[in-house]
DNA sequence: GATGAATGAGCATTCATTCAT
DNA sequence: AATGAATGAATGCTCATTCAT
């Protein structure tokens, strides 16, 4: 068994051998412009190996997001283990989400990859399928830390929990858009003006959002 | 000088025929896989009458863009001019907002370009500005919707009305981007569970920071 | 007739006036960039306007090549009706178009020109058959020049008048390519070495085959 | 390591088959109209191919040219090595050239490339550099066969041995550009007249300037 | 004569993907 | 498994020329 297995481990570390030049190449010269055999020259494999990982480039590409939503799980799992009031859980993973896709610009935007894949070639579990459950899941964590902060308290707001985390969920995918496009608009300015963060800005939202009762 | 009005209608005409004739067929194949050929054959033009009017590819995608905002900043112009509370004007354009994007998936997806555009021939008064300066008169719409709001009472939030619009601004991109990718995830399985549009989650959100009050 | 006379002379200064506009967008931008807008709106003319004067850009280019043989030829003139010993004449002439093609690299340029034209359209008498006309007059003033030298015992070469002219013009196609692509070589190298100029290099080339006597 | 050299000379072969492949087309259709698609069709091989080997259509005609000197550079050197009087070398040398040149119109014109080849790619050492460095080597070993001239006494001419190289390539180049402009011109007719070659003209030249003593 | 909007064939170059070795 | 040479479809853009006004 153990030669499957490090045949398997081999396997992984390869991906993630390409997964990182890939990123690094993105974050020196952009999205658009990259090639696979620029790719293949920083991975130091050649191009045909790249296609033994990675059907194509697109689900290279999409490999990025998956990348960035399995870090988000993780943290996000780490957060609701924590004894805390649910409040806090939430406030926890929203500010762990902003501090990455400000942090990673790479992340920021393979996050927005909406592209088609070839389904030409589908796989077992493919890297879209598994993004939409990661998704979810992180969804799920948010109903999960607010269902908790109805018990304990700390979330006042009589809303369906699900809805509630549907609002904060789409107001997160507001803020990843906020930081590609509206660098330099009136919402940045108006940020400057009033001396506060999108983190602020975020923790004033769910402020409002968790003290509400109609 | 009725010549050189004709011919500046003309022209007008010319670019709208190019722009609607793109419009369609992103509608019909989707943004990434439409040639210049094909345009320029649905606007039943030659491609080097297409250059003609728009510099390159990318202007004539941000034109599209700019066409939206423009339609937004129209409505948001006569809501504001509505005499209804202050509350009611925010909700009249946020909801002029979901129902342009809901409506028009080009219009939603072009909204979300934020591709280079090539400077070697800067124009006087480029596409991207307009688009930016649309962008940041729609936000400010917004903000004199709030503060009429908070004087006659129908916006009770003590917060600055710049950064109340901030807010609500994030969230309307927060549900542009969820209309384009969440389509089939756990987010719109919520929305269907509770029974609620995207149009009364807004409202729901609206509500929510309009009534609360530090 | 004095209408038709004025309408001659009018055609006559807007071929000038495009093909003076020409010369000046080649000096500053090279052969191969320019197009027939640039051409147009540099003469102040629509573009229309400039295919009423040259049947195409081919034609325009041998218009220069023409203008440079005409001046050439009204030089050669000037020279070979002064009284002075032949070799003096040949030597008058091969330095004038020395210095022409020394001055005006884009005269220099179009001198090499051999493209084809359109021969669709064959009007009465093609600038490129005028242009060999001119070559074949300016050969013809050198080799009257190198008759006058035999005679007065200038040139003491005893060859066929006709072949030392060939002789020469063969030089002084010579140069021309050596002005245009042998800046940077060996060549120009040795001229700098040994200090003497292209002038001095003709006119040494001048002395030996003038003195030359079998 | 024979897989090595054998890539080698496999590389080496395309590259000539591509060359071969132009130089036919060239042959056939001249200079300025041939396209890359047609040079691929010919050489057998697709179109990416061309650019694995040339990086652009600039290179790959300044490749002619190359190949061309190369031949010459040959040649010249066979020519100095044989145990003959300076001034038959140098003959020796000039008549090769006018073979080659009146043979291959091709490579006539090629020589006559001067265009900018795109400095975006730097290699090594590119084919632009090549081509310097060969004229000068050419040039390099007429001077030397002057010098073997001087000093067996079969040349006269008391001129620098570079000097009078210099005069002896400007005249082949002269010849050069007489044998594809001068086609049917006076000059032409001249030589007919007299019943004499480009050779012919070119040995009393030679004649001439090696027997020349002030 | 003059215009300039419209044309559309033409073209070099790129690059994801394949496959023989 | 790994390679990298070969592929060739794809595409944005240019520009000389025409012609209706």
């Amino acid at each position: 068994m153990s030669t499957k297995e490090r045949k398997e481990r081999e396997k992984k570390r390869r991906k993630d051998q390409i997964l990182d030049a890939t990123i690094t190449l993105i974050e020196e010269q952009g999205f658009e412009q990259i090639t696979m055999d620029e790719i293949a020259s920083r991975a130091e494999l050649s191009k045909g190996t790249l296609y033994l990982y990675y059907n194509d480039k697109a689900t290279l590409y999409q490999a990025i997001k998956k990348k960035a939503l399995v870090f988000l799980h993780e943290q996000f799992l780490k957060s609701i283990q924590q004894d805390m009031p649910g409040a806090m859980l939430v406030k926890d993973m929203v500010l762990t989400f902003l501090d990455l896709i400000q942090d990673n610009a790479t992340f920021t935007k393979a996050m927005l990859l909406f592209e088609q894949i070839s389904k030409d070639k589908p796989e077992e579990h493919s890297v879209i399928e598994d993004c939409t459950d990661l998704e979810n899941e992180l969804l799920m964590l948010i109903v999960r830390a607010i269902q908790i902060g109805n018990q304990d308290g700390s979330i006042k707001n009589k809303q369906s929990p699900k809805i509630l985390a549907l609002q904060i969920a789409i107001q997160m995918q507001g803020m990843l858009q906020f930081c590609i496009i509206n660098a330099n608009t009136k919402g940045a300015q108006i940020l400057t003006e009033h001396e506060i963060t999108l983190e602020g800005l975020m923790e004033q939202f769910l402020h409002t959002q968790f003290n509400y009762s109609e």
